[in-house]
DNA sequence: AATTTAATGCAACAAAGTTGCTTTAACAAA
DNA sequence: TTTGTTAAAGCAACTTTGTTGCATTAAATT
């Protein structure tokens, strides 16, 4: 993958997060004008091939990015995100950990688990 | 709730199926001109909200419709949910039961919990 | 049968994401 | 350093999924 302009302030903007972003969130940091709406999925879709970023579908269908904290050595994402409805952000919930059990005859690619509710920060105020 | 024609047929289209259905999925199976789109989606709101379907955010963001099988004495979906992206399928994977813990100072309103891959039937052939 | 109001139909809208095709710019090789 | 290759970007148009406002219809209550 190509070092672009748009892809390295995409990446930056996704790293410098501590919430999952959706496109819509990363056009609204990036600079006006940087680069253009579809660019922003294509190079997207490029950092989840590559590993160097995460993908997760919030409870709402909507598609966020975040950044590989904890996967220095491994490419994990098995941990759970929350998504607070008060203030609609999605962070990962890296410490833990679901525990689950399929049948064998199961092929596992990928997960999703999302945690729906009202957040720490949220609830205090 | 009103006991309605479309209601009536969309409910049923639900109980009968062994997979979840999206609206798109649903209107397919309804008889040509039944009702109108948009009463599907509305149907299915007054359905999940008056807890008598089951809604599950597949993990491409569309949402998906499920009867309540195991729903007799307590409305729970805590369970999770296997896509199949050979054959495109979304089942409930019932007698799963994730475990996972959350620090308690956060408010936990509802779970999404996807597990996505080939499922046996698909394995197969 | 009359009344109330939930439910429906329709059109228009909106958000999220995709596709085709041309142009631009990384970057490798000469 | 220039040239050639092709990945990446830009742009317009489109698709899918879902929503909203408002007029009309039809459950269900009296």
């Amino acid at each position: 993958m190509r070092k672009t302009i748009a892809k390295e302030a995409i990446l930056k903007t996704i790293n410098e997060s501590d919430t999952a972003l959706s496109q819509a969130e990363i056009q609204a940091i990036l600079p006006d004008g940087l680069c253009n709406r579809v660019t922003i999925y294509r190079v997207l879709d490029r950092l989840v091939e590559e590993k160097s970023v995460h993908q997760i579908t919030n409870i709402d269908g909507v598609v966020k990015y975040a950044n590989c904290h904890s996967c220095s050595t491994e490419h994990k994402h098995d941990h759970i995100h929350f998504n607070c409805e008060k203030c609609n952000v999605v962070t990962c919930v890296e410490d833990v950990e679901p525990t689950f059990k399929l049948p064998s005859n199961y092929q596992i690619n990928q997960l999703n688990f999302m945690v729906s509710g009202v957040c720490p920060d949220c609830l205090d105020s």
